[in-house]
DNA sequence: CGCAAATATGCTGATCCCGCAAAATCTTGG
DNA sequence: CCAAGATTTTGCGGGATCAGCATATTTGCG
């Protein structure tokens, strides 16, 4: 099951995909060229499009990743938990800060933001983006039907809910890149979940 | 503002991406070359790339015109009227079926949703729907900010209503397509935004 | 070790998409 | 109505993407 093969195929595609975003955050979406991923990643421009059907997807490849071990975090949640404290948990140790943020040099950081920024702004990746978060929603949806006691197949709800949570989650994230000085991740996740759990009346 | 170029513009766009659904609804995404389209549309394949980057958003260009028509539609509601009834007679407004499909013959119906589903199962062109969507929802969320007296520039709230609102009409759309005998999209879309609006809950 | 399956690679062609400049078309002021 | 100016369409050309196919290489297993 996860002979050499598998972790290696894991280990080219993590390859792949860091090697795009980084040089796509250093230089540009459109200076960056499939050979020069590919050079990055150690392999042959051809077996990049064995992995990624685009340079765009090789980019979402990650936030792909990381919204899977969402919906991996969710199931582990205990089964008699709430199911929106479970999702607000699982949420909250996947998108926790690793340690690479704290070993950056200073000013590292705002360049980064800065960088992802003009990325995310490159109408090529945004669709990308956000089919790799529907993928993802769609996938949390059959962890929520599970959870809820529902069918993914056949009622609403647990879609509704996933892609609210999803749609949360990027509205939260837009927010963050949009603000000057932000509030941490963690507080707008929090929010927004929050609200849509609650209901979205408006305020005052 | 609206002479005779604006409308020839419109008019071309829309002729454009009428064709990119009807060729590829017909023959299947990759069986249709923007070749094909421009001239469908009567105009060189050069001025089809004017119009639209790509073919997926030529063929995603409905949606976001539509969707931006719901916008409208909810600018156009009593200032006074309540946020969720407004946004939910905006939508209803908008998403009524034309009357092209009781004029079609039967079971033209079942060939075209049939069409429809492999055309949006089509990895290439999620992405791109998907943004026609978020862009819609950019704008609706300008829309609700204005409504409830937010700051789209400040405010977190605004952009969260119109993310939650854009997910619900994906999740009842995608309902309403992988359902065998489908509810009508209105009672659909009704649902997802009450349920929204009231909080989700898990059921029982 | 040696074979079978999976993976990586090179080559190639179809297609896409945009920059550029010239031609065609519309708008406006007189 | 016409002519100048602004906008749009078009053709050409090139750089890049992406997938099919055949081949070579690597891995897993008996």
């Amino acid at each position: 099951m996860s002979g050499l093969r598998e972790r290696k195929k894991a280990a080219t595609r993590a390859a792949l995909s860091w090697a795009a975003i980084r040089l796509t955050v250093a230089r540009g979406y459109h200076a960056v060229l499939v050979e020069d991923i590919a050079q990055a990643a150690g392999v042959s421009p051809r077996t990049f499009n064995n992995y990624f059907a685009s340079k765009a997807e090789a980019i979402s490849a990650r936030h792909l990743d990381r919204s899977r071990r969402v919906v991996d975090a969710l199931r582990a949640r205990p089964a008699g938990e709430p199911l929106w404290r479970a999702i607000e948990a699982a949420f909250l140790t996947s998108w926790a800060p690793g340690p690479e943020v704290e070993q950056s040099p200073p000013g590292a950081h705002e360049e980064w933001v800065a960088g992802l920024r003009v990325m995310l702004a490159e109408p090529a990746l945004q669709g990308e983006m956000l089919r790799a978060g529907a993928v993802a929603a769609a996938e949390l949806a059959e962890a929520v039907a599970e959870r809820t006691g529902t069918d993914a197949g056949r009622d609403l709800y647990p879609h509704l809910v996933a892609a609210a949570v999803n749609a949360g989650v990027g509205a939260a994230m837009r927010h963050f890149l949009r603000a000057e000085r932000p509030e941490p991740m963690e507080r707008l996740l929090s929010d927004a979940l929050a609200q849509l759990a609650a209901g979205l009346p408006p305020p005052r």
